[in-house]
DNA sequence: CTGAAAGCGCTTACAG
DNA sequence: CTGAAAGCGCTTACAG
């Protein structure tokens, strides 16, 4: 290991300080070109790696801030604390995390000006869980940009918008994943699904990954009911979807917090004709996969965006560069003899 | 971020050298109890944490030696660029791999001898990939802990030995999620199982974890079957299954390399009838989950196994901790509509 | 038993 | 435009 290349290496090669090494390789002015020009040829021939564990050393802190937009459910906690882990990993390596507080409910004003407050802090770049997408939020993420904070969503992109990257499941995925399943377990040909809200991005996305696999295996998509993530809605939808459709024999709930339709379908004895699909793992959900109502969840592993998106900004922060446009994270299958390796994981 | 507490700030409050200090901090020999008493309570006081970036820079570089036993299948080559990402990803923390190299068949004898070498050599800990279990091993591993050599075990463990942690799939769990698996997808209730040799331990707890699934939800485990991951043993025993159990109407394959039964099965025109699940993805595989002939594929993630041992090695390496006994990788479930995402995948 | 000094490979003022 | 010097927080000989 005695030989790894290092700056000093290059610098006395060439004929220079380290110091000026060290300018050519990052890029920093006052450094005659046909000096750099050697120096970063030298660099490459001699197999040059910057060690980014003495970098870590000296490099002053870097702040991160984070908003996480909307609704309060296990899917936000798990995704909190892998940003949390994920922060508590690069300790070492100077990254702070500057969290602002979560909001139990949706409200777009009290997002910007949280994202405005953490530019008045100072912080390097956001880590962003948006709900909803607004032209506001675009706007918003144009004026960070030119000021130099990078942006990285999690969770959900904003297309259109200047972020660096988004961790976030496909959702057209999810959603084939559902309609997959049911194709393995659903008895008749006709089915329904649910989602939060055809606003959100993602759940437009699922239904159509749902509704394109469903008809491409020869099954019917019946219905689309959207539950607000409310349990009372989703119940109540349910009832209407069972008085209107009593063909229906797999569904595929979307979201989270809508075990409502389960509820309504144990109800009406129907659950032995009826497969259901859930999203995500939560307590509430338990109850029916072991009753055998939910023959699988899909897991979209918010621990592991949030993780993901840490280690993205930190990436982004020190070397400018990202590994891709768009970091999908894979959807897990979660069964009754499996669910619970997932409920509080680590990984 | 500037009130990192340091070595140094222990060293002023206490009224010592930093190298005092450290050598409290690090149970070297030649400090006096009562010293060594004050500075351990100072650090506890001030919330004093190590800074492992800096540990890491000046640290002399760590040797990790890898010998992977037997069967080179896609299994292995994952398991290896699992284990080549990890080394990669600790480069500028001066861990160095060294790798012996890869046989095709199972040699008891030429492992040992691998291992010994790498002994002579002057490895830091050893990862080793076993595939039977023997009483050699055992010995070998107990041998290396005398001195100081710590071996870490990965995709299987061996049971009494003095390794110091294993990271494998859990083999009862994916005999689990193979039965409900059929569960959800079979019309029949007698079924059967394959597995490559009952001698390994991870097959033979695939089969314990299946057959107690299958009783438990009132199917009938009607045969297993080793086909020693030979494509035409398993095709004959699919032969003889069939021709056997005429009634069998559900299969998981819990081992690699055994595509004869799906083979067998078309061949028959018996697979409308009979659900087959497999395990691990590979080449020879995608053909039969795209026919629908493989529902559902159990992936034990052999590529993050590989990463999580090097890490875990590292660990132990630098703070002589673990994280737990043994490392469970969740075994995920794999459709058609996903599997895509498990070729080649990063993570 | 305790301490003074050098060094790991960078980055950051500051001087020339 | 280039360089000399200090420093990040540890570990490692070596001296006392």
């Amino acid at each position: 290991m005695g030989n790894r290349v290092t700056i000093m290496d290059i610098a006395k090669k060439t004929n220079v300080t380290h110091t000026t090494v060290y300018k050519a390789l990052n890029n920093k002015q006052y450094v005659k070109e046909e000096t750099k020009k050697r120096i970063l040829e030298a660099a490459a021939s001699m197999g040059y790696r910057a060690n980014k564990v003495a970098q870590s050393l000296v490099r002053k802190s870097q702040k991160i801030g984070i908003v996480i937009e909307g609704y309060y459910s296990d899917y936000s906690l798990d995704l909190i604390r892998g940003i949390k882990d994920g922060l508590n990993d690069l300790f070492d390596d100077k990254v702070e995390g500057v969290f602002t507080e979560f909001e139990t409910s949706y409200d777009r004003e009290k997002t910007l000006r949280k994202i405005n407050d953490l530019k008045i802090q100072g912080v390097d770049g956001i880590i962003f869980a948006p709900y909803a997408v607004c032209q506001e939020h675009i706007d918003m993420i144009e004026l960070l940009y030119s000021d130099d904070i990078p942006v990285v969503l999690v969770t959900a992109d904003i297309p259109n918008s200047k972020r660096v990257t988004t961790i976030r499941p496909n959702g057209r995925l999810v959603g084939s994943i559902g309609a997959e399943l049911l194709r393995l377990c659903q008895k008749g040909k006709t089915r329904a699904v649910f989602v939060g809200n055809k606003n959100v991005v993602h759940h437009q996305e699922i239904i159509d990954g749902f509704t394109e696999k469903s008809n491409e295996e020869g099954y019917e998509v019946a219905a689309v009911y959207e539950t607000q993530d409310d349990d009372m809605i989703a119940y109540y939808s349910a009832e209407r979807l069972l008085k209107d459709h009593p063909q229906v024999s797999g569904i595929y709930i979307g979201t989270s917090h809508s075990v409502g339709v389960c509820r309504k379908i144990i109800e009406l004895g129907l659950d032995k004709q009826i497969s259901v699909i859930g999203t995500d793992i939560f307590n509430e959900l338990i109850e029916y996969i072991e009753k055998d109502t939910v023959k699988a969840t899909i897991y979209q592993n918010s621990y592991m965006q949030g993780k993901l998106a840490v280690s993205e900004m930190f990436k982004y922060l020190t070397e400018k560069i990202v590994t891709d446009d768009t970091i999908y994270v894979n959807p897990e299958i979660l069964l009754k003899c499996n669910y619970k390796q997932y409920m509080e994981q680590e990984r």
